[in-house]
DNA sequence: CCGTAAATGTCGTCG
DNA sequence: CGACGACGTTTACGG
């Protein structure tokens, strides 16, 4: 990796077409070719960048200034034009163990599998992912008196996912063995346009308890 | 702007939970307090980070072995274990004049809205960002025959944008003066399930060519 | 401040 | 490799 603190200015032309003028900022190239040029401020998305795989040509003088050109497969081109370089060091970082992540939907949507009857009492599983000819539904369950349930979990409740399950619906309604199913939307937590618009398609709401679902899955666990 | 290459470990606890195995990284602290951890691969996404406003606490030896702690308002959480530090610089950037954008969605608009007759012979354009309750359609125009036509225009035409303009068709349908209002969903480029679902909802799709809206704006241009 | 839509989105997964 | 949905999405914009 090599650090680079330059007043430098930027041009990007490929997906859209964008400039910098000039300013003193980071230039970070990457062991893959990538670059992004960081300001210091914003956020963690660079003011402007490249990503891999591309290759980078550099045209400087001893001083460093001159221009360094980023450009892809595509066709799209990153070209910073340095005026003077106030440091430069490298780095060798070595492969990354990268990240491990707990939390998220995926996990979500297990805990409700292995608890379903938090539902309702006597419901069971027909099976997680349940496909249909565009795409699969999060869960497909029986309630206690037998009828299909389809279950789209979210983190955050948003009117995409009820849009979503109801597209579900109109597919699984259509399956005279499974028909009529009903629609739950299951989620953390739910918007209130969500909520509006999923009881104008008589979906029913549930917000889920994360914790608690994790709480009984680790007591249930350790029942074995 | 600091920049420390250090190997490190780090956790995160907040909107999810994380952790990053003891690896050598960049540590990247902005001015704002914002510290963004980046490996020496993936794309312009740092292995992890915590976005301003936010408050970084160093408790650090001599030779910077220690622990970074930057938390948020919302109680989000990044500690960064230090285990040893290899560089550690700090720059001053100053304010960054920002990027200048062009050639997104908005220009297509403008350049369809100009040639609305791109769309068929004999079509006006009613008007740009027609308002309706649940925000504006994109373009709002009238055939050859008179008959309200809503268009969508994305850059990317997928599912989503489906759906949207199929709540700006109902809403506007309900209205006596505009109804019966078509629907088409305009982009540079239509996913299958996209073209599929617009089809299925009536809605026609078109397969925009940005070189050639611009080149026939160029050309009209000329002519005045 | 909330809600919606766009993004040079990026990132995983699955066919 | 392409299609699709999630994302600690982030970011910009309008009410």
């Amino acid at each position: 990796m090599r650090l680079v603190i330059a007043r430098c200015s930027v041009d990007y032309a490929g997906r859209l077409t964008a400039h910098l003028a000039s300013a003193t900022r980071l230039l970070l190239v990457k062991a893959d070719g990538s670059v992004l040029v960081h300001s210091d401020g914003g956020s963690y998305k660079p003011l402007n960048w490249m990503s891999p795989p591309c290759s980078l040509v550099v045209d400087a003088g001893d001083d460093g200034s001159g221009t360094w050109t980023v450009t892809n497969k595509a066709g799209e081109r990153l070209v910073i034009t340095v005026e003077e370089v106030l440091h430069d060091s490298e780095h060798d970082l070595g492969i990354d163990p990268g990240l491990v992540k707990d939390g998220v939907e995926a996990h979500l949507q297990a805990l409700l599998a292995a608890q379903i009857e938090t539902l309702g009492d006597g419901w069971r599983l027909v099976r997680r992912e349940y496909p249909t000819a565009i795409g699969p539904v999060d869960i497909l369950a029986r309630d206690a008196d037998g009828g299909a349930v389809a279950v789209e979990i979210k983190r955050r409740g948003e009117i995409d996912g009820v849009e979503q399950l109801t597209r579900y619906l109109e597919l699984l309604n259509r399956d005279p063995l499974l028909a009529p199913v009903r629609g739950i939307f299951a989620a953390q937590e739910i918007k209130p346009q969500a909520r509006v618009l999923a009881q104008d398609r008589g979906i029913d709401c549930v917000v889920l308890d994360y914790d608690a679902l994790r709480g009984l899955d680790d007591a249930e666990s350790r029942l074995f």
